[in-house]
DNA sequence: CATGAATGAGACTTCATTCAT
DNA sequence: TATGAATGAAGTCTCATTCAT
């Protein structure tokens, strides 16, 4: 009797974390594929056994992190809690993702998300939609009450994701420090900042 | 009677020009030397008579462009007037450098600012710079009552540029609308949203 | 039954013998690195997947030959015999040299041992320890009393050298005949005219 | 009454010096015509106004001096003395020239005389002349009785000249010394070098 | 599955030369 | 004479992708 095969190394995902390690520290266009393969200690050729072209990797490695994000906001925009509570939950999931994996939030960012001229362009619905689902949670914090009206949502949820991805890009280039303790202040303190903003309650308590 | 010369032609300035339209048409890497050329109306070797090379002209256009922003900050932070209004000045002279030249912002932005890893990295000094000036606003709006203390004027000021950057980026890339009301509106959105939070006044009167 | 596989071409070797072949016709500089692949009958790009570049491929030549010049002179001044012979032998080297293979070492003489700026000036170390080892055998024939003092041998070295690069340089010009008897003539008379002087011929008087 | 203009700067002379010193320090091929404008202090179209092309240039230089050489051993040819007596003049002859001008003659060498290429190629003609000029003067000699019979004047000849050029490569590159004494020494010593084995030396057993 | 040799289009840059002033 | 801006041909090198084994 034969036992089963081991399982075999799985040589995709071996390249994509590869490419994740390359693309960080390189850079998608500084690198070559030639690169990629030899940090997965594979043969040139074999990228392209998995992938279709150099652009597919890091496509692969977009899609497949952005989906994430996409259903953890739409996940916890069904909660019934405060508006607040949802933009506080949705950034403690993007600074989490950075916490446990800088490297391929920094791919994601550095050359998709702000790659507006290359990847960017290509990745624009998939991108908008985390901007149209960001709206969506204010549009309804400002219906229900809970935020103040005057401010158009479409542009709020601008400013939250920005504001976010701004402070990922200070990790990443170091501009701002990044010790573990400053992940949770940034967290309370971005959500403080804007929502003390949205928050109508005039009287609120924005910090403290 | 021989009228005065006419000023010669500025090549160089005439070659900067072609290359911002050129560069936000295809982008500083998907376009050629020669499509500057070709644009300007010159010939090709004209380029490398007035710049090293093709990276020169796109910092040329940086630098020039960046200087006037720190500046303008400056003269901002000089003047005796509140924090938010500072900012609100601050807000306003990049919205209306997109307004009057949204091309050559949308060079700045998308492949300088926002390009970490080829003249982001360059440029990362004078970057810190436009930080560092906001983050003085902040820190003195805080010392003197104006805003609240318990957020960090280095990230309170990633968050601003932050926001605004993306504002930009938004309409670059027409996912919100930029008619001419909406870069006044934008404006007074932005600062209202990060100032309601900022401001340490909880009864503030955030917007209206 | 299955023959032996092929052995592999050895592609490397044929471009650096398609090299030789352009170098020698064309010349260094008037040559294209498309030529070079042309006539070994590969693609542009295979050139550089062996040679970092068209410089490294004139290097590997140079240095693959001169090495071979530099073991037989050594091995000759090792030899038990007297200083005249010694410098026979390494005449005879070269001159057989360029009669097995007279495009390469066209290329050698051309292209770097003349070509002092360019070159000539990177291998000055080989060539100069040509010249040495050279010397050496004139010294210690002096030392031994067959050959005169007073001639420096650091001169005589650059001169029973030059002699011979300028007769391989009037073959490669076709100044001087080089019919198949000539290499042979000339190779006794260039041993036998600078000897003939070296000599400490009892009644010459030399530098009376 | 106008006295006469002061006499123009030979603007010619000026540029011709300039490139000596240009070529010499860079070489041929690596230095540009703007160089050698910068060093005459003159504006860059300005060379072609007096030379047709950056070729001239050399072509001017090597011709006005090389014809001095030819002449010069024409001249000691012509003397009534003995065949090493006038070898010895023409090793003077050039010693000299190198020894007045350094520069110059580096550039003759490296660039023209040398660099069979290029330039060597074209002067082929007037380089052949001087050698066969020697040849004339050795065969002379031989006729004479002065000098051995065996010895193919021509060969002779290419190694006479050989001898010195090289003599005169090694002091440009410094691979021998070049202190003023170094250059009558040389003379002396290459002379007798090659007439030593040259000389119809009763006891010499040159072939044997 | 795996290898890495082979392909070749394409971009930047250099610089000799021309030309209008 | 004198200037130096303007021209554009030409060449090296890179690297994503293909393919034979």
């Amino acid at each position: 009797m034969v036992g089963p095969k081991a399982p075999p190394v799985d040589r995709r995902r071996q390249i994509l974390d590869a490419a994740i390690r390359v693309f960080a520290r390189q850079g998608f266009h500084a690198c070559r594929v030639s690169d990629i393969a030899n940090e997965a200690g594979v043969a040139y050729g074999l990228v392209y056994h998995y992938f279709k072209s150099k652009d597919q990797v890091l496509n692969e490695l977009f899609v497949e992190r952005w989906s994430l994000l996409l259903q953890a906001i739409e996940e916890v925009d069904a909660r019934p809690i405060p508006g607040r509570e949802k933009l506080d939950a949705v950034a403690g999931f993007i600074i989490d993702s950075y916490r446990h994996d800088p490297e391929l939030m920094q791919v994601i960012i550095v050359e998709v998300t702000r790659a507006a001229n290359s990847f960017g362009r290509t990745h624009l619905p998939e991108i908008r939609q985390a901007y149209e689902l960001i709206a969506k949670i204010v549009r309804e914090a400002q219906e229900s009450g809970e935020f103040r009206a005057d401010v158009d949502p479409d542009f709020a949820s601008m400013w939250f994701y920005g504001a976010i991805e701004q402070l990922l890009s200070g990790w990443v280039f170091e501009l701002i420090p990044d010790a573990d303790a400053d992940f949770t202040r940034a967290r309370t303190m971005v959500v403080d900042t804007i929502c003390g903003g949205l928050d109508r309650d005039p009287a609120g308590e924005p910090a403290q």
